[in-house]
Formats: C-alpha cells, sequence, structure tokens
DNA sequence: AGCACGCCGACT
DNA sequence: GTCGGCGTGCTC
C-alpha cells in the first residue's frame, strides 16, 4: 500500500499526484510543500491532499512519479486557510493555484555574509606578503572586515584568508543577512503609557469583545475622525483577544505601514508581532510566517497580502482605513483585502472591525442596513479646532487677478502666512492627461453620459465625446443648453460655450517657486518618488523642517504626523470629481477629508484651501462641514438611482491584444452569450459596453473592457465561470476579469 | 511556467 | 537540404 499526495503546482491549473517515498511517510502531510518531478524539470508545491491507502488502478492515465524532497518539515498552511483559499479561487473566477502563489510566500533560505576578524596574535607575522597587506587593512578598518571588500582589493586573496584562518591570525565569521526595514525601533514614551479610554472608546471596545465572546460573526464599522482614538481601540481590543491565547491580525494600507505605526504597536503589544510587507526581504517575510505558523508569534500586522496570514484560531480582524483603495490587488489575482477579512471572520465566526474616518460606501451602507455593527467616536477635539476648510470659487477670479495660472489670490496669501509661525504647507494637484473633459465655461456644467451618468471624455483626434463605460459617443455641442436663467441673464442671453479642462501638464512647483522664491519647495508624486526608501527621505525632510512646502498627488495625503504641516491647498478640486468613475465624488471626499486631517494637528490650527469652479459641489459642500454621514447618504441616493454598487455589484472585464480588433470582438463574443444566459434564467443581469478603455492603449496593448452590472454576485460569478469556457478567438488576447473593480483604467 | 514537438520560410 | 521562427499542447 502506497501513499499517494495531491500537489499543487502554480501556475500549473491542476493538481497533480505524486507517490511519497517510504522515508516519507508520515512527514508529507496536508500542508507540506514539497520538490516534485514534472515533465524534465522540477518545481516546488503544496500538499492538498494525502490518500494514505493508494491503490494502483490499471485505469490509471500515468504512472505516477515520486516526491524528491520535503521543504519544510511541518505544515506551511492549515485548512482553515484552505477552505479561505479556495472560497477565493471561486469568488474570484481564478485558479486555485493562482491563490496560493499569491497567499503564501515563498521559502527563502537564509543569507550569510562572511567577514573577517583580526585574532590577537602578538609575536608572529605571516610570511606572504599578501598576507601581511591584509592583515594589516583589517587592522585599519578597526580589526573586522567583510570577506567581500576583502576579495574585491586582493583579487585572489580566497586562499589567502584560508591560510591566515589556519595559521591562526584570523577567524572568518558567518552572520546572517537580515533586514533593515521595519525593525525594532523605539517606541516612543508616550506610545508606552497605559492609556485610558475614553466612554466612547470603551463602550465600542465593549461592542467588539462581547461579540468575540459569544464568538460571533460580527463586522464593525467603526467610524471616527483623524485622532479621534480609534487606534487605541484596535490595540486593546486586539491585547483582550490575544491575552486569551487567539491569534489576530491587521492589516493597513501599505503606505501607512510605516516602522512608527510598527514601533507604536509593539510598545503596547509586545515584540511578538509578525510583520508582513511587501518591501521587506522574501526571508523576512517567510520568517514572519514561520513565526505565525509554529505560535511563536499570535499577531500580525501587515499590508493587503496579510489578510493570508496563518493566524491559528482566529478571534480577530482589524482592518484599518478600511476605505482605501490599496486594498484592492491591481494585477494577478485581484482581491480585496478588506472583504476577504470580513469573509475570514465569518469561517471563523470571530468579529472583524473596519476603521476609518471615512468610510467606504460599501462598508457605510451595510452599518445603515445594520448588516454591520455602527460605532462611531467622536472627536477628542472640541470642534473649533477642525482644520478651516475655505472654497475659493476660480470663476470669481478674473484671470488677471490670479497671481499664477494655477495659485489663487488666497492660496499665496496663505502660503506667505505659513512663514509667520514658520509652519509647513502641503499643495495637492491633479496628475493630467488621463481625462479630458468638457465644462461649459459659463455656468460650469460638466457634460455626462445621458445613460450611465459618468463624465464624457473628450477625444480630440475625432473632435468627439465618448462614455468609457457603455461606448455613447457624440459630437460636442458648441453651445451648453443647461446653463440656468439666471446665468443666461447675466450673459444677455448667451449660453457659454465649452472648454476643455484635465488635460495638459501643470507646472504648480515651478508657480510657488517663482512667487516664493526664499521657500524650500519639494514635489511628491509617482514620478518623482523611485522607491519606499525615496519616499520616506522625502517626508523625513518635511517632519525636519528642512521642506516648506510640498507638492505633490494623492499620496501626500496619506501623509503621516505632520504636525507642523498647517495648510493643505488643494489646487484644483475639479479634474478629481469629473473623473470618469461613478466614484468620482467618494474618492474627492475621501482625499480631501484626509488632507484636512493632515492640516494642524498639535497645537497650531489647521487651514485647508480648495480651488475649485464648482462651489456647490456636494464633496466639497460636505468637506466643509466635516460632515461625512451627510455626503454618504446624499451619495448613496444617487448610486442607487444609477445602480451603481453598493447597491449592484460590478465585474469588469478588461480584453487587451496587439490586434485592435480582437477586444471589442471577443467582448461582442462575450456578451451575445452573456444575454443568451440572461434570456434563459431571467437574470439580474445588465451590461455596459463594451467600450475602449480609457487607457486605450498600454505600451503595445489595444484595450477594451465591459462592465456587467447585477444585484447578485453570485450571477457575476457565474458569468466569470462561463465565459472562461468560451474558447478565445485568438490565444493573442489577454483576458481579465475583475471582480468588485475599484478603477476602471 | 518551461520544454518539446512540429510545421513553414530563408540561408550555408 | 537544415536552421530557427514561434504556435500548440502537455506535464502526475
Ligand atoms: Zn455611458
Ligand atoms: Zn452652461
Amino acid at each position: 500500500m502506497a501513499q499517494v499526495a495531491s500537489v499543487i503546482l502554480p501556475p500549473l491549473e491542476e493538481a497533480y499526484s505524486y507517490l511519497i517515498p517510504a522515508e516519507l511517510c508520515g512527514k508529507i502531510v496536508f500542508g507540506s510543500r514539497v520538490e516534485v518531478p514534472i515533465g524534465k524539470r522540477s518545481a516546488r508545491g503544496f500538499v492538498v491532499a494525502v490518500d494514505l491507502q493508494y491503490q494502483k488502478d490499471p485505469a490509471d492515465k500515468f504512472t505516477l512519479r515520486a516526491i524528491t524532497r520535503l521543504l519544510y518539515d511541518s505544515p506551511c498552511f492549515n485548512e482553515e486557510q484552505f477552505r479561505f483559499f479556495n472560497w477565493i479561487a471561486d469568488y474570484y473566477g481564478e485558479n486555485l493555484s493562482r491563490v496560493f502563489e499569491i497567499g503564501i510566500p515563498e521559502i527563502a533560505p537564509r543569507k550569510f555574509s562572511r567577514s573577517v576578524e583580526l585574532l590577537p596574535k602578538k609575536d608572529s607575522t605571516p610570511k606572504g606578503t599578501v598576507q601581511k597587506k591584509i592583515l594589516s587593512i583589517i587592522e585599519k578598518e578597526g580589526g573586522i572586515l567583510s570577506y567581500s571588500s576583502i576579495i574585491e582589493i586582493f583579487k585572489n586573496a580566497s586562499s589567502s584568508l584560508k591560510s591566515l584562518e589556519t595559521q591562526g591570525f584570523i577567524r572568518i565569521l558567518s552572520t546572517e543577512i537580515k533586514d533593515q526595514h521595519l525593525h525594532h525601533g523605539h517606541a516612543p514614551d508616550w506610545a508606552k503609557r497605559e492609556i485610558k479610554l475614553n466612554p466612547e472608546q470603551d463602550h465600542a471596545l465593549d461592542q467588539i469583545l462581547q461579540a468575540w465572546k459569544n464568538r460571533e460573526f460580527k463586522p464593525f464599522l467603526l467610524y471616527g475622525i483623524t485622532g479621534s482614538g480609534k487606534t487605541e481601540v484596535y490595540i486593546e481590543a486586539l491585547r483582550h483577544v490575544r491575552d486569551a491565547g487567539q491569534g489576530v491580525f491587521v492589516i493597513v494600507p501599505e503606505i501607512a505601514l510605516t516602522p512608527q505605526l510598527i514601533d507604536r504597536f509593539r510598545a503596547r503589544l509586545g515584540n511578538e508581532i509578525a510583520v508582513l510587507h511587501s518591501a521587506m526581504s522574501k526571508r523576512a517575510r517567510w520568517d514572519s510566517w514561520l513565526a505565525l505558523l509554529e505560535g511563536r508569534n499570535t499577531i500580525a500586522i501587515g499590508a493587503r497580502s496579510a489578510v493570508f496570514a496563518p493566524i491559528k484560531n482566529l478571534g480577530l480582524i482589524v482592518v484599518d482605513e478600511e476605505h482605501d483603495a490599496s486594498f484592492k490587488q491591481g494585477e494577478n489575482l485581484r482581491y480585496n483585502a478588506r472583504d476577504l477579512a470580513v469573509l475570514r471572520a465569518k469561517l471563523n465566526n470571530c468579529p472583524v472591525v473596519l476603521g476609518s474616518a471615512t468610510p467606504s460606501l460599501e462598508s457605510f451602507s451595510h452599518s445603515e442596513e445594520k448588516k454591520y455593527a455602527y460605532l462611531e467616536l467622536p472627536s477628542r477635539h472640541s470642534v473649533s479646532f477642525l482644520p478651516s476648510v475655505e472654497i475659493v470659487d476660480l470663476n470669481s477670479i478674473k484671470p488677471w487677478m490670479m497671481p499664477t495660472k494655477n495659485i489663487s489670490p488666497q492660496l499665496l496669501q496663505a502660503l506667505k502666512d505659513i512663514q509667520l509661525d514658520d509652519s509647513q504647507a502641503f499643495i495637492l494637484y491633479n496628475r493630467r492627461g488621463f481625462a479630458t473633459f468638457l465644462q461649459c465655461d459659463k455656468c460650469n456644467e460638466v457634460l455626462e453620459c445621458p445613460h450611465c451618468s459618468v463624465t464624457l471624455t473628450y477625444h480630440q483626434n475625432s473632435n468627439s465625446l465618448l462614455c468609457h463605460y457603455c461606448n455613447y459617443s457624440t459630437i460636442p455641442p458648441s453651445m451648453c443648453n443647461k446653463c440656468p436663467k439666471e446665468c443666461l441673464e447675466r450673459n444677455n442671453n448667451e449660453p457659454g460655450t465649452f472648454v476643455r479642462r484635465g488635460a495638459g501638464t501643470e507646472k504648480v512647483l515651478e508657480e510657488i517657486q517663482g512667487l516664493l522664491p526664499h521657500l524650500s519647495v519639494e514635489r511628491l508624486d509617482r514620478d518623482a518618488v523611485e522607491n519606499l526608501a525615496h519616499y520616506r527621505k522625502i517626508l523625513t525632510k518635511v517632519r525636519d523642517g528642512e521642506t516648506k512646502i510640498l507638492v505633490g498627488t494623492q499620496m501626500i495625503a496619506k501623509g503621516h504626523d505632520l504636525p507642523n504641516v498647517t495648510l493643505v491647498g488643494v489646487i484644483d478640486c475639479d479634474v478629481g470629481l469629473h473623473f470618469p468613475d461613478f466614484r468620482a465624488s467618494e474618492r474627492v471626499f475621501q482625499l480631501l477629508t484626509q488632507a484636512s486631517g493632515r492640516a494642524g494637528r498639535g497645537d497650531k490650527p489647521g487651514r485647508v484651501i480648495l480651488q475649485t469652479r464648482v462651489p456647490h459641489h456636494p464633496s466639497l459642500q460636505k468637506t466643509l462641514t466635516h460632515d461625512f454621514p451627510g455626503f454618504a447618504r446624499l451619495e448613496l441616493k444617487n448610486r442607487k438611482a444609477l445602480r451603481y454598487p453598493p447597491f449592484t455589484r460590478l465585474l469588469r472585464i478588461v480584453v487587451a491584444s496587439l490586434d485592435q480588433r480582437i477586444p471589442p470582438n471577443t467582448l461582442l463574443r462575450y456578451k451575445e452569450v452573456l444575454f443568451r444566459y440572461r434570456d434563459c434564467y431571467h437574470s439580474d443581469l445588465s451590461i455596459l459596453g463594451p467600450a475602449p478603455a480609457p487607457l486605450a492603449k498600454i505600451k503595445t496593448l489595444w484595450r477594451w473592457h465591459m462592465l456587467l452590472k447585477s444585484g447578485s454576485p453570485t450571477i457575476l460569478n457565474q458569468c466569470i465561470h462561463m465565459l472562461r469556457e468560451v474558447k478565445a478567438s485568438s490565444k493573442k488576447a489577454r483576458i481579465i476579469f475583475d471582480m468588485d473593480p475599484q478603477d476602471m483604467l
């Protein structure tokens, strides 16, 4: 009787069967990672089943080969994760092997670096001249030097070094290379202090712990503005559950997972926290994973991918900044870590806390429908402490009154004012050139798709307006027909004409430098930032006060605690408001609220200046009054009327190909199949498009997309499974199914 | 993903 | 005649 293991070998889609060699019987179990022969090479895989009593069947199509070796002694994932992975594969219509590939880090060997240490040996010297030189160099460098730097100086020093070692002049040490990142720093003292929760925090904590004690799946939406003390609630809840012997994990947006944040958690929860972050080396990630698997750590904190962490006896999940779009993976397996966190809590009968100052409308509507429990933390400061938000109506300023193209007199004055108390400013601008839109020069109406209510994108080469959701296309009207009566009266009954907006590049940094040459201005955006270290360096220069004005895109709104930043200026809110996406308003509200949360912490009051041509837009008005619930209820009405999420679910299908004709044709074929299915089962399904994607061509690939809308995620899921069966018209087409898409580019 | 097989064009 | 382009299909 033989033992046979079923092995998943990413990226191969099927599970493969292998004989377990006698010496590994009992060692290779569910969860083992193994190396196996496949074709003419070898591959690494995951054991997902073991048949202890395999009997050879003459009907078997192939003869089994044997597992080559066991890569790690104990299992690398457990049953709970396996169920979770299966659910994910099914929901996103992806292969299970892909989930393994994304969800479990690679086994990485330890890395060592060799160094050479001088041993005290007084009364003798080596014979060789090279050997003598080596010793004197090591002595000069303080008695210890890395092996590689010696080899750099003396090309063939390895034999000399070996000889020196046998003679006892030196010792060659091998030390493990560990990650520099995210290792214990020193937590600030205030972080260690035992904190006293206020009554609202206490109430929130009670509710969460009650659900936990009842072993109840219960999602909480914890709403509280920046500085209202959400983190204290998380930490206390995590500590209770951890102290009771259960595992917990926290996920935060990648950009928020800073050494400071980790220090803060370590200060209060101890050093036994496993950190999972994409910026860590493979080895460090694997170390964290092992610490959790072996139970040395019971708390994990990480970005998106930490939702897969091997937590034993899971008792609580926390998702901070739950609205953040970075929880959605934009490639490969397009999962949303926040949604998966909720699912994982459900599979484990435990509470999950989603915290935010600007909850996603998805989560907010769940709380309105009582599917999620709603917890609110009031500001710990008086209302007067909130930053003052001013809207600058660019219509009311004549062009000649503008100090430069993009800087209004109000913003310039505010920038000058920061010098008075030597504080700092953030200036946000939008990256342009994604989508040009047309706006009436009199009433500021922006042209929208009559079917989708999404901003129409202007295309210069064809002089046409296009809806990138449904492919509706029209010639730009020469006159505005939306100008209201007052507007016409003011303009001798002349309707407005349309101007192109959102195009071109802006030189905001140069404009500010020109106006305020003695202030140091720095830039922070995707193009200016090379990597994480560079990003942190730019922010450090702000923290140290070296940079007075930081100019950049969204990224800067997610900065950290920079109490000396008292002014946040937004150059042009309209580009974001009229982005061709049904979530444009929500995104702008989130961004502005987040940005104003940056302004003036500590003892200096903050100030926010928003430049716009549509001053009455609800996203701006509700920012003015710091009214998230008000904004959310208003925007939810729009979403409901237009049947957009959270009232429906979306599935986006993207087809990309070198051949311009393939994407629309493939999608049209799909659409036919879908209509047939819908008519047959009377399914709740509607289809927008196919249409050219807003990014119609990436490098050499032409891209089209199609949006499926349904009240039921199950129907959309069936659509994915069905369309995967449709034979692609050409292998040259790349097809992406994006369930619950976050962006439509 | 690799890696082989196989079927056509253009070169020693 | 063969070298090599990559389209297609298989791997327990
Ligand atoms: Zn449309
Ligand atoms: Zn108008």
